[in-house]
DNA sequence: GCCGTTTTCGGCCCGACTGTTTTCAGTCG
């Protein structure tokens, strides 16, 4: 699959031909670039079908080039651009405060090329003394260097989620916030986060933004106005706070919570219906006697765009809006439809908690159900358990099923898919099991054929309920593994086998590209998280909203349904 | 470079903030 190179090959195209002051063309390549990342299918199959012009954004001259891609494995037009262009154009976008034009300037005046002769630059002074540049503009360029170098890399939704609640938390313990949400990329659920953002109702504006800058977990105020402030938090992350108007208060939430392009859609319905659309509102009539059409709430502004609320999982420009308008969103699964994980792990492997300590905790969750599954088999990673230890844990469930009320213990184990295809168990162990997870733990640098074999010929097996984690992937840590989707979601359809939708915070895996794939193809999902300690048994909303991201519905999700229902969709 | 219930040519989302200016360009979200 072709998609994230063209992708990116497109990305760097917009960004040096911004840097060129050419435009328009910068949006056309990177509207494209984007229509390709969310694409379902690969790029090379859409062009093999000669169908690469119906992509939107896609034109002749695009479409060209992507042949081009998929033939070659590279585009000469971007060649050539980057040899006029000698410069680590990413790295430095990634500076705060520096766009094309302060690159180009940089780049023609002083030879800066990447982070570093930047870094150089700024701390010998070289950089107020250009036009435009001052002191100030330098000693910001300099901070951002360093904040972006002591924060690395976007952080994981899982760890920040908790960060921007206790914010909330915070700022709700203030008394005189009337209204308070945190917006952003969070509210969207994004695996990875860039920020915090959060937008308060108030009367009093002053003493909000001073309760805000005094948080126990803020380290530095970056920023600080009267109606707004930014600041570094602790944990390595900047947060944003915003003071909002009540009349604009679902204006402002949806264009903070963004994404950016849907934003930009939506505007674009707004202006066909002769309206402007900003976040301050929905206004009609012209800029001298505009009137207020909508605002208060995000539902009053999509309907008077003429369409149904968009969840904010979905608000990704993936044809969310059409969909909408049309009356054809899908009802996506809620975050209470979930009745049960199947995926966890205790004492008897590599887990830090008793079954009875995870079953409590499960209760506790509202869980009616769950399943202990621990790593088996010979293969000597995480503490497998032996043909033996299963009969004796086995046992040990049966023991606590009988006196513990409101929650059902299933017997299951996560058996690795070996090198050579085989399960790393007998098919005489696997079958007293309740459920059997199947999943590869070694062998990532096989082929794509070979991998897809491997969980194939998993699949096949008569007692292989569930694949765990399909990909491998770890977020920024390792690249999925390629397999070939169309083979692996055929085959999970026609043997009934349950793909999983692995909520651990570096994993969510499938992803939600993946899922909405897997569904289309009519597979069924389900979401575990894979816990090793009883606490983790809460990340099942990071799986919950990775469905949502995919538009999985609560029929595509397998624990949705009651224990009985359940045990009859499994295999046996 | 793309696209069309205003258009096959002439548009392309919108507003605020910051730091540099002396009326605004660049960047951000």
């Amino acid at each position: 699959m072709k998609n994230s190179l063209v992708a990116k090959i497109f990305y760097e195209i917009a960004d040096m031909l911004e840097i060129k002051d050419v435009q328009f063309k910068p949006q056309a390549y990177r509207r494209a670039a984007q229509a390709i990342e969310s694409l379902s299918k690969p790029i090379e199959d859409v062009a093999a079908e000669s169908k690469l012009e119906e992509i939107p954004g896609v034109g002749e001259s695009i479409a060209k080039k992507i042949e081009e891609i998929v033939r070659t494995g590279k585009l000469k037009y971007h060649e050539d651009l980057k040899k006029s262009f000698p410069i680590k154009i990413e790295e430095l976008f990634s500076v705060e405060g520096i766009g094309p034009k302060k690159i180009k300037l940089f780049y023609d005046k002083l030879g800066i090329k990447n982070l570093k002769d930047l870094e150089k630059a700024a701390k010998q002074g070289k950089l107020r003394e250009l036009p435009g540049m001052g002191e100030k503009s330098e000693k910001q360029i300099f901070e951002s260097i360093q904040f972006a170098k002591a924060s690395g890399q976007r952080a994981l939704l899982g760890y920040i989620l908790p960060v921007a609640e206790e914010i909330k938390e915070g700022m709700q313990a203030a008394g005189n916030v009337d209204d308070i949400e945190v917006a952003g990329s969070i509210r969207r659920m994004k695996e990875t986060i860039g920020d915090i953002d959060v937008l308060v109702v108030t009367k009093q504006p002053k003493k909000a933004i001073d309760h805000f800058t005094n948080l126990k977990n803020v380290d530095k105020v970056v920023a600080k106005g009267p109606s707004r402030s930014t600041v570094r938090l602790k944990e390595g992350i900047e947060c944003d706070i915003r003071v909002i108007e009540p009349r604009s208060f679902g204006s402002a939430l949806m264009y903070f919570t963004g994404s950016k392009t849907h934003n930009i859609e939506l505007r674009k319905v707004a202006i066909k219906k002769g309206w402007k659309l900003s976040e301050y509102g929905l206004f009609s009539g012209s800029k001298r006697k505009e009137k207020q059409i909508a605002g208060k709430t995000e539902k009053e502004i999509y309907a008077k765009l003429g369409l149904k609320y968009i969840e904010p999982e979905m608000r990704e420009n993936t044809g969310e809006i059409e969909a909408a308008a049309a009356n054809k969103l899908p009802k996506i699964v809620g975050y209470k439809d979930i009745r049960g994980d199947l995926q966890m792990h205790t004492t008897w492997s590599d887990g830090v908690n008793t079954i009875e300590e995870m079953a409590h905790a499960a209760k506790a969750l509202g869980h009616e159900y769950i399943c202990i599954s621990d790593h088996v088999g010979t293969l000597k990673i995480a503490g497998s358990m032996s043909a033996k230890e299963i009969e004796k844990q086995m046992k040990e469930i049966d023991k606590i099923n009988k006196k513990m009320r409101g929650i059902e213990i299933l017997k299951g184990a996560e058996v690795n898919i070996l090198s050579d295809s085989s399960l790393d168990l007998k098919d005489s162990v696997l079958k007293g099991l309740d459920v059997v997870f199947a999943s590869v733990h070694s062998g990532f640098r096989q082929s794509k054929e070979q991998l897809t074999k491997r969980i194939v010929s998993a699949m096949e097996n008569e007692h292989v309920d569930i694949i765990a984690h399909p990909t491998g992937r770890l977020i920024e840590k390792r690249k999925a593994y390629e397999v070939d989707f169309d083979k692996i979601f055929e085959t999970a359809k026609r043997t009934g086998t349950i793909l999983e939708i692995n909520a651990y915070p570096d994993r969510l895996d499938l992803n939600a590209d993946n899922v909405r794939y897997a569904i289309k193809s009519g597979c069924k999902l389900i979401i575990d998280t894979d816990a090793h300690s009883a606490d983790h048994l809460r990340y099942i909303r990071l799986g919950i909203a990775t469905a949502r991201r995919g538009w999985a519905e609560k029929k595509d999700i397998v624990n949705t349904l009651p224990l009985k229902k359940l045990m009859k969709v499994l295999k046996k």
